[in-house]
RNA sequence: GGAAAGAUGCUCGAGUGGUUGAAGAGGCACGCCUGGAAAGCGUGUAUACCCCUAAAGGGUAUCAGGGGUUCGAAUCCCCUUCUUUCCGCCA
């Protein structure tokens, strides 16, 4: 969530800026204001009331210590009547507190100046392109057709264990799976990112801390009798770990890296869409994460970005990178780069990374903090991409690579797969 | 799942109702000392919010979290969470 601060203080700009996302802050602004105006005012009284308070009840042992029962017992009451009051100012700085919070979680996060204005993907802006498409015939197969062919990927087994959207790889797709798996992590891990393994399920604390509470709380599975939720991807987890902690200003930009595996109800999607790998309930990701300081994370965004593009690279898949307009941006991102790649058989260009700069966004939320020169305890900026996420990047290796003679697998993957042709 | 013990600051650790935001030790930072270092000595070392601000200053809350008793709670009571140990189960 934007901090109070910047609010009160900005309140214009933030609405300006928010029209960008299409979102109209007007009222939930003021409404922040004065929710806020009504905190402090409980807040300055209560706080002054109960320092009479204390003081009285110090007077009170020292009375009784001298002897002095009757000026003790005048000021008991005199404590007890003022108690009263202060449970009203209580109770009202607190529900305002409460509902600053809650206000605040539905403002999204500000777009970057660099973000383009458009209401849809269609006004999404081409950063770079790269690879070639490649001239497939008309015989050509989508993913889904290939992997039955090729015995590597069971829908249909999936659905009977678990659902639709839970495939089963086997074989050689299975063993696919896993080397790009060590690939990726491979290649973070040169890249300076330190692997770590965070758990499958997290807490509602956690999930609130980056974001996915409350408002998408129909995207994740959850686990009822031990309230804890699945995770929809790695952010959640690895940036957790920087949840109601103080950082050295010289261990940023803190880089870590993470293989899980992927958790989404997808509710309300269909059609093409969903179509073979295009879109999983389950499915396999490495996350980068980074943790920095304000006045570095956009580089350590453009680092980022030019690190996934060298995985596209490698992999010799046709490849673009889009800057997401306001309107296509998700709430809690300040500037997002999409990856696609193109998949030679459906003809069309598919999501596999998405790279992002929250700013001090999520980190407000998380309370992740460091310590600066002046020795002043600031929010940190959060970034997070995926490098890469699995079944579209298959479904466009499956697909640009095949030939009357098997599937090719591109060089650089050969040593993890252990063979060169499926 | 059963039983018991426990949760205090960056760390260890004292503290069973009254200047305790919290002794003591360690760590860390700065200063003195030194040719330099070690040792030694000195000083400092939480977070959030509110008031007032130019600066300084003042206030409130926080000893896992929540609630209660009391004029007053780290200290007493209740609930929740978590940790450790033993038993059970188990990759």
């Amino acid at each position: 969530m934007l901090t109070l601060k910047f609010i009160t203080e900005n309140k214009e700009e933030v609405i300006k800026r928010l029209a960008k996302k299409y979102f109209d802050a007007k009222e939930i602004v003021e409404q922040v204001i004065e929710t806020d105006k009504i905190r402090k005012n409980s807040q300055t009284t209560l706080d002054a009331n109960l320092a009479d308070l204390n003081q009285l009840s110090k007077s009170i042992g020292q009375l009784m210590k001298e002897g002095r029962k009757e000026e003790a017992e005048t000021a008991r009451n005199e404590v007890a009547e003022m108690k009263e009051g202060n449970k009203k100012l209580e109770t009202a700085m607190k529900n305002a507190e409460q509902k600053l919070v809650e206000l605040l979680c539905l403002i999204p996060n500000l777009p970057a100046s660099e973000v383009p204005e458009g209401r849809t993907a269609e006004d999404n802006v081409v950063e770079r392109t790269g690879g070639t498409v490649p001239e497939l015939g008309d015989d050509a197969l989508p993913h889904w057709d290939l992997a039955k062919k090729y015995d590597l990927i069971d829908f249909e087994l999936g659905v009977k264990i678990s659902g639709a959207g839970f495939p089963v790889y086997k074989g050689k797709g299975a063993r696919l799976q896993r080397a790009l798996i060590n690939f990726f992590l491979d290649n973070a891990r040169d890249a300076g990112y330190l692997e770590v393994q965070p758990p499958y399920v997290v807490n509602a604390d956690s999930g609130y801390g980056t974001g996915q509470l409350p408002d998408k709380e129909g995207q994740m599975y959850h686990c009822g009798l031990d309230d804890l939720y699945l995770i929809p991807t790695a952010e959640v987890p690895v940036t957790n770990i920087y949840r109601d902690v103080i950082l050295e200003e010289k261990d940023l930009p803190l880089m870590n890296t993470a293989y899980s595996a992927c958790f989404r109800r997808e509710a309300g999607s269909y059609g093409k869409d969903v179509r073979g790998l295009n879109r999983l309930h389950q499915f396999d990701k490495v996350e980068i994460v980074r943790i920095d300081k304000p006045e570095h994370s956009y580089q350590s965004l453009k680092e980022m970005v030019a690190y996934v593009q060298t995985l596209v690279e490698k992999l010799e898949l046709p490849w673009r990178i889009l800057r997401l307009c306001g309107g296509d941006m998700s709430f809690t991102s300040a500037l997002t780069f999409d990856f696609e790649v193109y998949s030679a058989a459906q003809k069309r260009w598919l999501e596999v990374s998405s790279v992002s700069n929250f700013e001090n966004y999520q980190a407000n939320r998380l309370k992740c903090r460091y310590r600066d020169e002046n020795k002043k305890t600031q929010l940190c900026h959060t970034l997070n991409g995926s490098a890469l996420a699995l079944p579209r990047i298959v479904a466009a290796l499956l697909e640009n690579n095949q030939t009357p003679e098997g599937i090719g697998i591109p060089k650089a993957l050969v040593p993890y797969t252990g063979f060169e042709m499926i």
